[in-house]
RNA sequence: GUGGUAGUAGCUCAGUUGGUUAGAGCACCAGAUUGUGGUUCUGGGGGUCGGGGGUUCGAGUCCCCUCUUCCACCCCA
């Protein structure tokens, strides 16, 4: 019977996996560079885990089991909640301020569709222990750091920058009820995603005062300080939306400090759907907008309380692999060229009686750090030369004749076709 | 969970109103070529036509169910 791979799942056959390391390595090589330090938890976790965050809705979208005593557990679909239980575990003991960096596999029971699997990486930094705005800048210059080491320039992609603290204030101050908020920023998130008036006729539903609606469909468009103040004059005395519009333009100025200005915008429309942010939050978009999100984050200072320890601020980002892949590959990034295999050396042996000769050569070059490939058939020299072509080696090593005559092997590279005689001794010195 | 789309060799796809033993290119393996690769030529392996059921003398082709893909919703941590 055949077996079929699981709906949303992928295989990586090598020259996928070259991508996936491709990727990863990146993440990787960005998080170390602005001083991240890598840790993973569980790949399963308490089901109860994820629902203190995300309500029991979640449930339906997470792939969860029960174990035989009878646990209740979930794979786990984000590593967020595990890094707050990790952090509060320890939380006296670890030095400040706390910047870790993930690569988790993660699974989400969702359809499968464009940019969206059931089985992803998802690249995770996260600042903890840091009130400042600083730590909101690090996390967003790291994001484009990582996006521009990758060959996507500010042509390609674009942070969308807001505050979740601004908004907030903002709507305070235009009389929204307090308890009003959390219903509404899932609505204001769907901004980009909805037709105008699919988009009007959702928020006009959710607040009453038509002028209101009005107000909040020009903030939504506003991309500066000056937007706002035009739009809402007043608001100059509002101590709160002034404190959060002076941090977002400190994250500006410090962006702009670290080099990165030239991605990065503010966007009012940036909401973010989930309740848990407090402060900065932003999302990187291709700038053809054909695509969803390359990456989303944000402040978020009271999760660590509500997971049972004391309150610690933390702000982050998370980006997964799929969409990312297909932004790379429509820039034309990825290309086979940059993922042909390397090999320093094939060894070639033309006479079976030489295979010892052959493999010690080989043994040695590998000591000395080289990656070498061998034969396993002896004899028909063009079939080998095919298959140290087919390796990808830069060069080939034939054990034959010259070697059982005057201990030397020819060295043949693979680019030029050029060959020289050369002795063990000499072969090692060049490593 | 809803709607649409498609499924024939490892990959990309032909396959006539339902009609003999289902084809091509690429890839793979072998030979031409037992000491010289990328080119070329010759040959070979490889298919439960996604799966199951039905109609029919006869189904890759028509009908139903199901699985999977891709796309759009819901959701998006």
């Amino acid at each position: 019977m055949k077996i079929l791979p699981v709906k949303g799942t992928r295989d990586f056959y090598p020259p996928q996996m070259t991508v996936r390391n491709f990727i990863c390595d990146g993440w990787k090589a960005a998080s170390l560079r602005s001083g991240f330090v890598e840790y993973d938890g569980p790949i399963f976790e308490h089901l109860q885990m994820y629902q203190i965050k995300s309500g029991d809705e979640i449930v339906e979208q997470l792939f969860h089991l029960t174990d035989r005593g009878g646990r209740e557990l979930a794979i786990r679909p984000e590593i967020t909640p595990t890094l707050a239980r990790m952090v509060n575990q320890q939380v006296n003991a670890l030095p400040r301020p706390i910047k870790w960096f993930s690569m988790p596999r993660l699974c989400r029971a969702e359809r499968p569709q464009k940019g969206r699997l059931r089985e992803f990486f998802q690249w995770n930094i996260d600042i903890l222990g840091v009130e400042d705005v600083l730590a909101d800048a690090e996390v967003i210059f790291c994001t484009l750091d990582y996006l521009r080491s990758a060959g996507l320039t500010s042509k390609d992609v674009i942070a969308k920058i807001s505050s979740r603290k601004l908004l907030a204030a903002l709507l305070l101050h235009l009389g929204i009820a307090a308890d009003r908020l959390e219903t509404l920023y899932p609505i204001l998130d769907k901004k980009a995603k909805l037709p105008a008036e699919a988009f009007e006729e959702m928020l006009a539903k959710a607040v009453e005062s038509s002028a209101t609606v009005k107000t909040i469909l020009e903030l939504m468009a506003a991309h500066s300080a000056d937007d706002i103040l035009h739009i809402v004059p007043d608001v100059a005395a509002n101590e709160t939306a002034q404190t959060a519009l002076d941090e977002l333009q400190r994250v500006f100025g410090y962006l702009k400090a670290m080099g990165v200005a030239e991605y990065c915008r503010f966007d009012m429309s940036i909401v973010r759907g989930l309740a848990y942010y407090t402060g900065m939050v932003f999302e990187v978009h291709d700038v053809v907008g054909d695509l969803r999100a390359v990456c989303g984050g944000g402040r978020y200072d009271n999760l660590l309380k509500d997971f049972g320890g004391p309150a610690l601020s933390a702000t982050g980002m998370g980006m997964g692999d799929c969409v990312l892949e297909i932004l790379l590959r429509e820039r034309g990034l990825l290309t086979d060229e940059t993922f042909k295999r390397k090999l320093d050396y094939f060894v070639a042996c033309t006479d079976a009686a030489l295979t010892s000769a052959a493999l010690a050569i080989a043994a040695r070059l590998r000591a000395g750090g080289a990656s070498v490939e061998l034969s396993y058939k002896t004899g028909n020299l063009g079939k080998q030369l095919k298959q140290a072509d087919a390796c990808g080696a830069m060069r080939c090593l034939i054990v034959g004749q010259e070697y059982q005559d005057g201990g030397k092997v020819v060295v043949k590279e693979m680019a030029t076709g050029e060959q020289s005689l050369v002795s063990e001794e000499m072969l090692l010195n060049r490593l």
